[in-house]
DNA sequence: TATATGTGCAGCCAATCGGTTGCCAAAATT
DNA sequence: AATTTTGGCAACCGATTGGCTGCACATATA
């Protein structure tokens, strides 16, 4: 079972319950009623998420409520940073080709 | 068939795939020997990619170089912004109640 | 104490995924 | 003209996914 991050984001309605828990906590329950499908699957999707380390629990009395677990969502940006430090070498690249046909013309 | 840029970088062998592209355009034969499984597989990642508007094509000849389209990798970023203006926003109101509670003791 | 509520787990199922092999077409090489 | 190289497509297959139902268990509430 391959359990990471990118993996859990990859289903839209996980990405969903990312985008709510991220303003505040919920249950399970108050989740469920924000979307078309069970209870039970939104469980699942709990599972899955919290198994990625991207979810905490706080439970009060019978009602647990799960809270985004923030600081793991950097590790996506991370992965974006490579792309980001290869484009910024690229545009380097360029600038010092430009410079040096600039200075073949003199 | 679900195609979004989420459930393309969810796979392993994709995301390095991009990482491989980002840094120049290469030919799928290319692509595949640096893997261990076939050209075919490889060819198939390479049509998810070109789904989500990930990659370009360039022919030389018979050759087909493929190329990241990076510009399409910021919607994963834009999707991030929602969790920072949510975190941002937390941070304000968490200064704000300190700042009340500062004032109150007075 | 009996009942209602909140939650998780197990098992089922159709659809999708990610790999494979086999094949064909176009371009390059001999 | 025959052969090699490059690349895509189709069909197959086992594993995984994401939904479902049914059940068990703990905690509130009557």
């Amino acid at each position: 079972m391959r359990r990471d991050i990118f993996q859990a984001i990859a289903d839209p309605t996980r990405r969903a319950i990312l985008v709510l828990i991220a303003v505040h906590a919920m249950t399970p329950n108050a989740i469920a009623e924000r979307f078309d499908i069970t209870r039970q699957s939104i469980s699942k999707h709990l599972r899955i998420l919290s198994e990625c380390d991207l979810l905490a629990q706080k439970q009060k009395g019978r009602e647990i409520f799960y809270e985004l677990k923030i600081d793991k969502m950097k590790e996506i940006d991370i992965w974006l940073d490579q792309f980001r430090k290869i484009m910024e070498e690229r545009f380097q690249l360029l600038d010092q080709l430009l410079y040096t046909i600039k200075n073949k013309k003199k």
